[in-house]
Order: C-alpha cells, then structure tokens, then sequence
DNA sequence: CGTTTTTGACCTGCGC
DNA sequence: GCGCAGGTCAAAAACG
C-alpha cells in the first residue's frame, strides 16, 4: 500500500478529530512495517480523544506508545498494540488472560509456545489487541456492537466483556476488560474482519469503499 | 414491543 | 479421565 493511497484514507474523514489525523499517520498506520497490506484498523483512530505518541518498533508486530507522556494528555491514551493474522496464530502475544506477559513475550514466541501454537493452529480469524488508558470501557469503534457475555477472569477482580458485532453476517467479536495491574487501562482485543463500513459513519457515505474501514 | 444486557448453564480445549 | 478456565448460548430482565 503505498503512502499517498494511505494519506488519502486520512482525507476521507476517517479520523473524526481533525488533529487526530496528523498523529495518526506519523506513527500508527503508516509506520507499520512488514509490507503489511493494510493499516491498522481504525477503533483507536476514531476515539476522540486518543493522542497516540512517538513509537518504538522492538519488533515489527508490535508497537508501543511510550507512558512516560500518558501524563501529557487527558483522556484515554493508546499503550501498546499487538497484532496476529490467521496465518499466525500469536497465541503467546496475546495481550489478555491471566498469565503474566513477560519480556519473552513481547520480543517473540519461546520454543514452547511455538509447540503450542502449532498444536493448537487452526482456522482462525486475525486479531489485535490494544490497551488505552480510559475511563469508558467500550470505545467508539464506529462499528455497533452487542454483547453475548461477560465472564470474570480467574486473578482479575474486574469481568470480561464479549461483544459480537450486530451487522448480519459479520462474525467480527471483540473482548474488553481492564488491566489486573492498573484498572485504569482498557485491553480491547478484535477478532475477524468486517465485511462492511462503520455502521453510524453516515456521513462518509460519499466515500464507500474505504477499506480502512474493513480492517480489522 | 423490538432491541440490548444480564447471567447461569453449557461447551470446549488444555494440563495433569 | 478429570478438573479447571475461557468462551458461548439463550432465557429472562431491562431498556428505550
């Protein structure tokens, strides 16, 4: 994908928050290296208030979003993202579940997990998790969700939510819960991609085949 | 009254 | 095989 098709996204309207946009594009989507042939999707994008700020790539699937400047902005700010597709199950990047995530786990998968994770290789939609620092548990992805459940985590005191997105056939889920070690932080995990645009985006209407809208 | 949320039951995968 | 934990279902309740 090259930069101006990207930049053009961001003219689209995409970014609701004009200064949203510039930041975006420094960092998030378009520093994602690997050749990736989409962005990163857009719930972080379209939060109002979130100022994601410079990036360190340790490695190229995921990226982090320095703390040391969460006390610069007010609202919601985004920390890390990880990312997996369906040819690579990251099982052991996966940002929830009670287990610890260690240094091992965030520079790659150990010899174990890599077991596990061929042992447990099955069709399976991409996903990617991220955590803000919010008061709201459920940011506005632009997309209409209903939860199907929520269940408490064993060693966290606060649940996990489930969320399915309400467009027919779009098997798009989410998860969200908040941080055991600081309840202040909101992991948003998405599975699969929507097959459709943001359903309260009316006035992007003029733009219908935005397919940043679609990668997730 | 249609839609969404709640919540206990049920299902499934994994480790032992 | 058993128990545990995470994920999903679905009936009932709540909501607009």
């Amino acid at each position: 994908m090259s930069s101006s098709s990207q930049q053009s996204m961001v003219n689209q309207g995409l970014f609701q928050e004009k200064e949203m946009a510039p930041a975006v594009s420094q960092m998030g989507f378009f520093t994602f290296p690997q050749n990736l042939t989409s962005p990163y999707p857009p719930p972080f994008a379209f939060h109002q208030s979130l100022k994601p700020f410079d990036i360190a790539l340790p490695d190229l699937t995921e990226t982090f979003f320095s703390p040391k400047h969460a006390s610069d902005f007010g609202g919601p700010q985004l920390l890390s993202l990880h990312r997996s597709t369906s040819d690579f199950w990251a099982w052991g990047n996966e940002c929830l579940g009670s287990k610890k995530i260690g240094v091992e786990d965030h520079l790659g998968v150990s010899a174990m997990k890599m077991k596990r994770i061929k042992a447990r290789r099955k069709v399976r939609e991409p996903r990617f998790c991220f955590k803000t620092m919010s008061d709201v548990d459920v940011l506005d992805d632009g997309y209409k969700w209903r939860k199907y459940g929520q269940k408490v985590v064993k060693n966290t005191q606060h649940p996990r939510s489930y969320y399915r997105c309400t467009q027919d056939n779009c098997r798009v889920k989410k998860r969200v819960e908040r941080l055991a070690e600081d309840p202040r932080m909101v992991i948003t995990t998405y599975e699969g991609r929507h097959a459709h645009s943001p359903s309260h985006d009316l006035h992007d209407s003029h733009h219908p085949h935005s397919n940043l809208n679609n990668f997730f």
